[in-house]
DNA sequence: TACTAGATGTTTACGGCGTCAACTTAAGCA
DNA sequence: TGCTTAAGTTGACGCCGTAAACATCTAGTA
């Protein structure tokens, strides 16, 4: 077995503008890497916190891997088919996350709905990495990966179950369930949108909290029959 | 004064495989363009309208342009800034289109509303390009453009200016008016992306016209104080 | 009118990028 | 044991953004 070694030069100046140099040898236990997939989905994610999603290199990721700059085309395609992954893992998060949420307590569909509207919003802000990947435009044609398009479509109809229930106790008014989801849907993903691109004037995270309460209430009340604020 | 003469070799075969080769000369009549600031603008645009805007490269709008590569840096002092150029006069037309469609008839606020709403989400989807430009995260630090945010703010100021005569006029529920107009602005704007995304199962035009006039006004009916639909 | 400074273009160069082709290494199966 | 093939590497290509140095035109002043 062969150990590669994987060589670096770092050199910086200290406050007298003494020049230091040090070699930093790092090695790795064999020349196959054992789960490069793996391990370039956690690079990407590493870089994507810092980068945006848009300047994310392959190379990059490929270098945070310690592994040369076309190992990545061994698992992956090409850099879009490397997102389109890394949108995928989200949107099981994702999903996990609002369903998490839905059923906290076991509450009326419209108190199911706030929660989740919330809990949405809240997962973009907190998850802005993700969140943009998976609903950015930076994946052009996601059709062409159906795995993603499947995470996605059982991420959303996590929304239209609570849409449903809702109008099954007569509490949601009638009318195409997705389409009266896919409503709901639009508000928060806006939302989320404009306060993750700092489209709006930025305050405290309780003061976007509330905000966020505060529209959603506000949407939900356009879904509601009767008048339950 | 020179005459600044671009020389293009084009060369294809025909259907009988026979390739022929095609000079092109075109020219400048003079060394300096004359506005190329606009030109630029437009050759932009021009590009936008086919590539992603991730992925138009300066290069290609100069030569566009029919303008060495780096003539561009005379008048903006990076990629970014000429985004946001494009940005800002996207939110120019976008402010007018809007005013537009709000003051087509006198009209009552509630329906004012619904009017700028189909229309924003309209403007959106029939001007993707400017709009993903406008509101995409492909401009960072849009902060560090002041035209740009006045021209954003004042966009949203259309908006907040309906709700604000609904509440006077009795028809909107009460409260911090900007919030309750950000809700319908995140509505609207999760709306636009979510179809130019192509997050929603494609349809038709006027599929999509129906959608967005029902989502509208479920969310207007949120807003509202009595049972006007 | 002649000179000059500054605005506006051009050329050249650098390093980073995505991706391809050709090569090397290791692992698993006959 | 030897062959096939998956999983790495190296090197090359042509793009890209942008900086520096240079060229050309324009406008203002003497």
């Amino acid at each position: 077995m062969a150990w590669l070694i994987h060589v670096a030069l770092v050199a910086r100046y200290d406050e007298r503008r003494v020049l230091s140099v040090r070699i930093v040898v790092s090695q790795r236990a064999s020349y196959h890497h054992g789960n490069l997939r793996r391990a370039l989905l956690d690079a990407a994610l590493r870089v994507l916190e810092k980068r945006d999603a848009k300047s994310l290199s392959l190379r990059e990721v490929a270098r945070q891997a310690k592994v040369s700059h076309t190992a990545p085309y061994r698992h992956f395609a090409h850099k879009q088919a490397l997102l389109a992954a890394v949108a995928e893992e989200g949107f099981m998060t994702f999903g996990e996350y609002l369903k998490a949420a839905k059923d906290k307590d076991i509450v009326s569909p419209l108190q199911a709905l706030q929660h989740t509207g919330a809990a949405y919003v809240r997962y973009a802000l907190e998850h802005p990495t993700h969140y943009r990947v998976m609903f950015g435009r930076d994946l052009e044609d996601c059709e062409a990966y159906p795995s993603l398009v499947s995470a996605a479509n059982a991420t959303f109809d996590i929304l239209v179950e609570i849409v449903r229930a809702g109008q099954v106790k007569g509490v949601i008014k009638s009318g195409d369930t997705r389409q009266l989801a896919l409503g709901a849907w639009a508000q928060v993903h806006g939302l989320a949108m404009l306060l993750l691109d700092g489209q709006l004037p930025s305050r405290s995270i309780e003061e976007n909290e509330a905000l966020v309460v505060q529209i959603v209430q506000s949407s939900i009340a356009g879904l509601a029959i009767a008048s339950e604020s």
